[in-house]
Parts: C-alpha cells; structure tokens; sequence
DNA sequence: TTGAAAGCGCTACCAA
DNA sequence: TTGGTAGCGCTTTCAA
C-alpha cells in the first residue's frame, strides 16, 4: 500500500496523489475526489519514515527523565504530553536511572526526533553539550542551565529559605536534612536554600524513595542529637521518615517535626498532614513543550530561563498553629 | 553529515561505511579502522528516517492510555518503558482522555511504530479492529480480548469476589459501589465480581479521581440507607469518600468502611489504613512489552491472554480484624 | 573484500 | 491543474 497504488487506482500522478493528502496545492475538484475516494477505498495511509525523510523532520519530539517512579515525573510527563500533542509532535520518552549506556541512548533518541527535553540529571553535562552541538535544539528541565541552552525550572532556593523561615518561626532549631543533593539539582537547591537560612544542617545523603527516607530518619533518631525537625528532599522520603517516627512512638509534630517536598496525593492524607512545598508539575512540563517548540519553529530570542513559582503548603506537621 | 561524507573522507563507497556501522559483514580490518575513524571524526550518526524506510521498519513501539494522571498509569508506563528499553525498543506514548481526534492520534503512531501497546478504554473498537486489520501488531492491555489480539490483564472479578467475601465476613450488609463501570473494563469487572457475590450493590458511578470519589461519598452518605461499607472502584476514589466521611465526623470503619483497588502509596499511609487490592502494574507493563516483542520477532503462537494475579491488602479501613 | 546501483515511499520543484 | 522526476540517506543485493 503506497501512493503509487493509491495514484494508479485513481488514475493520477503520485504528485497529485500527494498534494491532495497534504493538501498543499490547488487540485480540481473532480481529480480531488477521485483521489479522496482511492485513498478511503485502500486505507492509504502514507509512510511516516518516507515522508520524514523527505520532509527532512519528524514531527516528534522527547524527554528524558531520570526515572518515572513517583507522582512527580509522571506529572511532568503528563502536562509535557498534553502540550506537545496539541502542537501535533508525537512523544518519546526514555528514562535512564540503571541504564548504562545513557549516551548510546540519547544519540539514538536524538536522531529519531526534532528536539530533546531533558529532565533533571537523567543525562551527564557532557553528553547534553555534545548533542546540542550537534544541533540537536534542546530544553532542560529543572536543572542548571547548560552552555546558554534554555531552561525551565521551579523556584527552589526561595521556597526552602521561606520553609526554613516557617520552621524556626515554630521554634524548631535542630535541623536535619535527609536526601542526597547529588541526586538532583532540585535537592541540592534545597539544602542550599535551607542552609543558608538556619545555623546549621545535618545532612543525611538518601535516595529519594519511602524506603530510604525511612531508613534516612532511623539515622537520624538513633543519633545522639535528637532531631527537632526532618527536612526531607521530597515527599516520599518524608514519609517514609513519619513511618520511622511512629514506629519510635514519637508524636508528631510535638517531638520532631517533618517536612517534604511536591505535595503528592499522599501527602495531604497522611496523619498528621505533611507540611510540603506545591510545585507546578504539570505546568513545568508544559512550559518545556512550549520552549521547544518555540526553537523548532525559528525563534530567535536569546536563550533564556524560565522560572516557575512554588507555594508552601502549610499543615500539621510542622508544628501547631 | 551523510554516508556519503564518511565514505569519502575514508576512501570507500558507502556500502563499506553502512558495513562497518552496522556491523553486518566482513570487512578487512585495515578499511574497518579508516571508516571507524572517519565516522568518529565526522561524529556521524546515521538518519533514523532513511534506516527505518530501507530496513522497512521503526524499532520503535507505542503505548497508548486513557491518561497519564494518577499512579496506576505512570506504574504500567514505567514497567513497559523499562522492558521495551531493555529489548532495544524506542517507546512512544500518547494519552486519548480529552482528545476528539483518537481515530487520527493512532492512525499516526500506528506508522511511526512496528507496535501498538493500547491500554483499557483510551481506543475504540472499532479502531483497534481496523488498526490491527490494517497489520499493526498490537496488545491489548487491562481490557477485553478484541478479535484475538494478544491481551494481558490482571485477575479483576476474583479479587472482587475475594474482597465482597471478607467484607461480609465483617458482617458488612450494605454495598455501594463507588466508580462508572463504563470508564474501564477493570471497573467494570469489579462491580461485577462484587455484585456476584453479595446481595445488592447501589451504584454510585462516578470518575476515577479523588474530587468525584469525595463527591459520590458525599450522595451515598446523604441518602436515607446509611452506607455500611463503601466499595471504590480504586483507591483515589477511596481517598477522596475518606475524606467525605471525616468531614462528616463519621468513624471509620466502625460506622463506615471503605475499601479500593490498586495499594497506591498513600494508602498505607491514610488514617485508618485503606484496605485495598494490590496490583502488579509494573509486571502488566513489562509483559506487554514482552509480548509485543515476541509478535514482532515472528512468533507463532495462537492468540492467547495472559491474566496476573492480585492480592487483597487488609488495613484498618475495612472492619476491626 | 569491495563497489555500483536499485530500491525504500514520499515531497516538492520544474515543465507542460 | 497536472505529471515527471530528482532527491532525502540508507540497506542490500549482485558483480567484480
């Protein structure tokens, strides 16, 4: 089934049978019909690796992400997909936590698509520069910005400082901070904000699962200093630390306070209700689609970074108000 | 940057180069090293595209799903994406809830792939029937055999059946169903298990998020047959009639029980702990990925359905144990 | 072991 | 308004 079938049945040239699909040029009507008809009565439907080739595009775009466990990135992934499909580009997605061969990876997704979106440390800066210098046009994704590539991101450094200004309102003063910053720049950011604003933090350097917020927070409690309030990472990590609290029968937030990040779904559920920091997932993966696709289509701003605003969503377990 | 440049630069004709890329013949080393050296310095990458149009095919699959918002879809995606990974395969995805133009949506991945995951409602049948006529291999995923297309899916009315039994162990007399069967086969399958077994079941239908769950507890509760225990067709629904129900000052489950599917993450951590199904959605993506895989190598098969187990969680939710 | 060349299916330019 | 045709970049016979 290819246009020339299409073209012989309705007795017309490819070209023809081609202008008439797009639509691109003036064409009888009569002829049209004919064609329409052909094309209903075989089921043409034109080969995309042929027209991409010719076409010399692909109509699809990609994300990477660093995984796609968790609300957070799913998030993302949803208002990235919802945007890119009503600019009409298909998405593909490639997730690299555990992947040895980032790199091999990336190249491939590289040439099957017209842009990237990269999320996060789910690819190595020096791969990013390799392929934006291979013109590859590229928009990451709540990280640093890379050799002037442009960049969307969320507040970060603001909402822990506003975090730890909340915290010490309550009159917490022991704070200890569990997640790793050299898992995600949104982490490290975090403790900077947070850092900068309190005396002092101790760090415990954790994945960012319940599992390891739990285990994070049995550190923490085991330790000599008792912990006054766990600032977590992000949500999950949070509760899994509030599991480790109950488990020591310490009330929350009289005996130790806990914090998160990303108010997922659970976070409002649990008892007592997480104090945590909103982010626009959603709109984080949408604006991503927009800047890309604002360079596809020959912008030609400077490259810029776009900041999102975040909110602290303030409950129980934080302190008593 | 073609073949053409590395054939040159190398001193060989671009069958040679296409041999030494990809491997596929026996080259004399001397040449092999000239080529290799002349594709690292060009940094040449092959064109997907012209690949995918001489070899006739995309390494490429698809997912389709109704949505992307909640855990369940993100879980099946992430075990598909990570198996298809592994099988050499580019994944792309596309989300149908709120588009008109479904039809189309598929028609155009359908070309850029060499298969088709599609997952509960997010097709029509009679899109699927055509799409798979039309030769597109595909599996079917949390739904109904369509015209013996592969399909995987997880045991539904046996888990529904096994929950109503443990309910009415709780001496529980009054079911309502919170959840529209019409929305997805697992709903529908729930709600028929249930209605199996117990005696009378008042529906209640409603969306599968935590907004209409509150709002469907919210008319269960205000009728004049107090509600004894309230099935939801998935813990977001649950989520949201818990929420209902504390605001109401009603005890839980003492006064009523609530119950859902999936064992989302948060709930284990709500008060009282949801009582709940789990299931292994992660398991669901991956065999469809496999399975897909063994279609596409030419496996021979006769159509077949591949069912999961799941398993009954008991929390709190449901009656003192 | 290597090269020449015929496709793969489509787009778009140039003539008619 | 239409047709002919030269690419698009690669894979893979077929010969040498």
């Amino acid at each position: 089934m290819t246009i020339h079938d299409v073209a012989d049945r309705a007795g017309v040239s490819i070209a023809t049978v081609s202008r008439v699909v797009r639509g691109t040029a003036r064409v009888a009507d009569s002829t049209r019909a004919r064609v329409t008809q052909a094309v209903q009565e075989l089921g043409f439907v034109p080969s995309r690796s042929a027209q991409s080739l010719a076409e010399g595009r692909h109509a699809a775009n990609a994300i990477v992400l660093p995984d796609l466990a968790g609300p957070y990135y799913a998030e993302v992934l949803l208002g990235y997909e919802e945007a890119a499909g009503e600019l009409g580009r298909s998405v593909l997605i490639r997730a690299t936590r555990g992947r040895a061969d980032v790199r091999a990876l990336v190249l491939d997704l590289a040439a099957r698509v017209d842009g990237l979106v990269i999320l996060g440390y789910s690819v190595p800066d020096d791969v990013i520069r390799e392929v934006a210098g291979a013109g590859t046009p590229m928009v990451l994704l709540a990280r640093e910005q890379v050799d002037r590539i442009d960049t969307v991101r969320v507040r970060n450094t603001g909402s822990a400082t506003e975090l730890a200004r909340h915290l010490l309102d309550h009159g917490h003063r022991t704070f200890w901070f569990l997640g790793d910053p050299a898992l995600s720049p949104d982490v490290h950011e975090r403790l900077t904000g947070l850092s900068g604003t309190v005396d002092r933090v101790r760090v415990i350097p954790c994945e960012l699962d319940e599992a390891a917020g739990e285990h994070a927070a049995e550190t923490a409690l085991a330790g000599d200093t008792a912990p006054d309030v766990l600032v977590c990472a992000n949500d999950e990590v949070a509760l899994g630390a509030m599991l480790a609290c109950k488990r020591r029968g310490l009330r929350m937030p009289d005996e130790v306070a806990v914090t998160g990040w990303d108010d997922v779904m659970a976070a409002r559920h649990v008892d007592p209700g997480l104090t945590t920091v909103r982010q626009p997932m959603r709109e984080l993966g949408a604006h991503a689609a927009l800047a890309l696709d604002n360079r596809l289509s020959g912008d030609d701003q400077p490259p810029y970074t776009d900041v999102l605003p975040s909110r602290l969503v303030v409950r129980a377990s934080c302190g008593h108000h």
